[in-house]
DNA sequence: GCTGTCC
DNA sequence: GGACAGCAACGCCCT
DNA sequence: AGGGCG
């Protein structure tokens, strides 16, 4: 669940430059547009004051600024002051790209070290982190000279941008520039550079202690999708290997690498990196030039004498930054960036939109297939269903049993994680990846609970302590592959919504990426919209002490059972338990309503010290409120294995009858244990889709057991 | 989380 | 560029 | 008609 950190967190940036002594009176008199825009009792951004500084070499600072749309904030200390531009594209070290800065107001030098986040309400409201920083040139000035040309020259030495950089005024629009490497060695070719957007997603962080791998997490027939990455499937020994500094290991695997690898550890040397993290493979060819496996245990034990290559196909880590929420297509680019041309180091490189030939070509020399991988997927431990094995053919050779196996239907649809690291449940520390992760693991058992049914979201997207909003409508933007329902509204002419069908995981995950917590699916289905396929009791407590929701929950088990009937329970997630009722097809919201209304009076009745329906809350007395209000159109109960917008992330979890004891505790069945507990013990509220039960006999019971009560 | 509108 | 608003709304109860 | 509730 959680991604494996260091355990060191979130280092502060380190200053690379640092100042002595001040001896030069600055003050910029631009900057007091800046103090105007800000409120310094409400944000931590320094406040400007006249400084003394020493005359020396000045830095610049980029700051990743995530305001309402993210953008770079270049700032070059000019005058004791810091000139500022927003870039809302970032930097590219591809020359011919030229990327918008806009000139924003002068910022006080403090602003250089300032690296935290400007509250709600604040001016550039949002989180501000130091992207890079160092000392800079300006290759034409003085600065005003530079402006009054219209063109600004920089060579930077920071940690990550590092050469010449230009700028070049727009003639027609104020304020607006455009920025763009200028060639020179550190200039690299489209795709074939480390920096740009490549580290959207990096995160500054010290080289990981523990490492697992990502594996392939199912099969799949070939398909072809341009979102995809495919890769020859090479038979060999997996290994990450580690450049740290002039210090070259591999890791991930207990087979020792002895002196048969020097050459290829020498090779390694000259990786343009300081510290590197690959992923690859070693691979050997035999006497016929195919890469073979038991050749390279040979190799590998100095039995025979032949190359042993190393094939990298993944980047995990370069020089301080953890790449694994890169995107693949992102992670192999910087990774072909930095290997060096050497004959026994290979780049596995991948086709997209020719599939079809590189499969072709792969079962042709006999290799076990392709490896489909997606393109916008992070790198995560473990198997994934990202990467996707596809088995070359073979010429038939025996004829085929009658056991087909089941293929898992290619995932057509890809979506780009944004923000995998947002945290969403801030006291528990989970984050959006989580979140995304969790409803990734739980899809085959979630899905069939949203099948077909209108579906009301809760979206969180600044957490569980940030506002919410519910979203019925399906936005505009949302992928055109999402399936929907168009509902009439029962009463109002013309006014319709067009709710979201959870029908794949696809939709769940995009869902997931929209901090869609909250699943709230109708009772009823597409085709049958005013006729409910459960009946559900609504256990709510109006204090905090559960076991008064457990004894109720009794209570209506027996009643239940007395009506014949066979009633399913989960937590809610958050205080109550829900009951559920399958029901056979054709009763009406009405119907079921009444029906429930009669079991909730009736359970009131018996439990008069427990159990309530009264809906004012002042009125509740401490007791459970059974409601039954809930079996209505358009009104919607969380989903079974939906997570709650609670400190603990609370999942609602099915239970069986026997679990129920005085001492349950909801909040014990969270999104990190969910997954374990439906893998040991299955799905207890499958039986909610099946087993359709009649409500005639139960009524007739019903009205009995009230004649009884009366009497 | 994302869009559109206004500044 | 940045701030902000919007993103549901209905049925049903009781008074 | 209006407010509370989910
Ligand atoms: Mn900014
Ligand atoms: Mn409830």
């Amino acid at each position: 669940m959680r991604p494996v950190t260091s355990g060191v967190g979130d280092l502060p940036v380190m200053p690379l430059v640092t100042f002595g002594e001040s001896d030069l009176l600055v003050m910029s008199k631009d900057i007091r547009a800046y103090n105007k825009k800000r409120d310094f009792s409400q944000t931590l951004e320094p406040r400007s004051r006249k400084r003394h500084r020493k005359a020396t070499e000045p830095v610049f600072v980029v700051h990743r600024h995530e305001a309402r749309r993210l953008h770079y904030d270049l700032r070059l200390e000019v005058d004791g002051a810091l000139k500022s531009f927003a870039v809302p594209k970032g930097f590219s070290f591809d020359p011919k790209d030229k990327h918008l800065a806009v000139r924003t107001e002068d910022h006080p030098l403090e602003y250089e070290d300032f690296d935290g986040v400007i509250p709600q309400g604040q001016y550039g409201a949002g989180m501000m982190t130091i992207w890079d920083r160092g000392p800079y040139e300006l290759l034409n000035g003085p600065w005003d000279a530079a402006i009054d040309a219209g063109k600004i020259e920089l060579r930077m030495r920071g940690s990550f941008l590092r050469g010449e950089w230009h700028m070049v005024k727009l003639k027609k629009e104020k304020d607006q520039w455009l920025l763009f490497k200028s060639r020179d060695a550190y200039a690299r070719e489209k795709g074939d550079a480390p920096v740009s957007l490549g580290l959207l997603n990096a995160r500054r962080q010290p080289m990981p202690q523990r490492l697992s791998r990502m594996e392939i997490g199912d099969r799949s027939s070939l398909f072809v999708d341009p979102e995809w990455l495919y890769e020859p499937m090479l038979p060999g020994l997996r290994l990450f290997a580690e450049k740290k500094g002039n210090a070259i290991r591999f890791r991930g695997s207990r087979q020792r690498i002895g002196s048969v690898a020097d050459r290829v550890v020498a090779a390694l040397g000259g990786t343009r990196a300081e510290n590197a993290i690959m992923d690859g493979i070693f691979v050997c060819p035999d006497d016929e030039n195919r890469p073979c496996p038991l050749t390279l245990d040979r190799a590998l034990l100095g039995e025979v004498s032949k190359p042993i290559f190393y094939y990298a196909f993944d980047l995990l880590y370069y020089d301080e930054w953890d790449l694994r929420d890169v995107s693949l297509a992102e992670r192999k680019a910087a990774l072909s960036s930095i290997l060096p041309k050497h004959s026994l180091l290979v780049y596995v490189d991948h086709e997209r939109s020719r599939a079809a030939e590189l499969f072709e070509t792969a079962s042709a020399v006999g290799l076990r297939g392709l490896v489909a991988k997606s393109a916008a997927s992070p790198y995560r431990r473990g198997a994934s269903d990202d990467w996707l094995w596809i088995p070359a053919t073979r010429t038939p050779r025996r004829p085929r049993g009658p056991h087909k196996r089941k293929q898992k239907s290619a995932r057509t649809h890809s979506i780009a994680f944004t923000n995998r690291s947002k945290v969403l449940w801030p006291q528990a520390g989970y984050t959006k990846g989580d979140l995304i992760d969790y409803y990734e693991q739980m899809a085959d058992w979630l899905l069939p609970y949203l099948k077909d049914r209108p579906l009301s979201l809760n979206r969180f997207p600044n957490g569980i302590d940030g506002g919410s909003f519910f979203q019925k409508e399906t936005p505009e933007h949302a992928p055109d592959w999402i399936e929907t329902v168009l509902v009439e509204s029962k009463h109002r002419d013309e006014v319709e919504t067009r709710f979201v069908l959870c029908n794949d995981r696809s939709t769940l995950l995009y869902l997931a990426n929209q901090a869609a917590i909250e699943l709230h699916p109708w009772s009823s289905r597409r085709g049958a919209l005013e006729s409910p396929d459960w009946a559900i009791l609504d256990l709510d407590p109006t204090t905090g002490d559960f076991s008064l929701v457990v004894r109720v929950a009794r209570a209506a088990e027996e009643l239940l059972g007395e009506l014949g009937l066979r009633p399913y329970l989960k937590t809610s997630g958050a205080k109550g338990l829900h009951i559920y009722i399958p029901l056979v097809a054709g009763y009406t919201y009405e119907q079921v309503r009444m029906f429930c209304e009669g079991v909730a009076r009736l359970i009131a009745i018996r439990e008069p010290a427990l159990a309530t329906i009264e809906r004012s809350k002042p009125r509740r007395d401490g007791k459970v409120y059974v409601d039954f209000l809930q079996n209505r159109r358009e009104q919607t109960v969380v989903a079974p294995y939906a997570v709650r917008p609670v400190p603990p992330a609370s999942v609602s979890t099915p239970l069986a009858w026997n679990e129920l004891s005085d001492d349950l505790e909801p909040a014990d069945y969270t999104m990190t244990s969910a997954p374990a507990r439906v893998a040991n013990l299955g799905d207890l509220f499958a039986p909610t889709l099946g087993d359709s039960q009649d409500l005639l006999a139960a009524i007739d019971k019903l009205q009995a057991l009230v004649g009884e009560t009366r009497r």
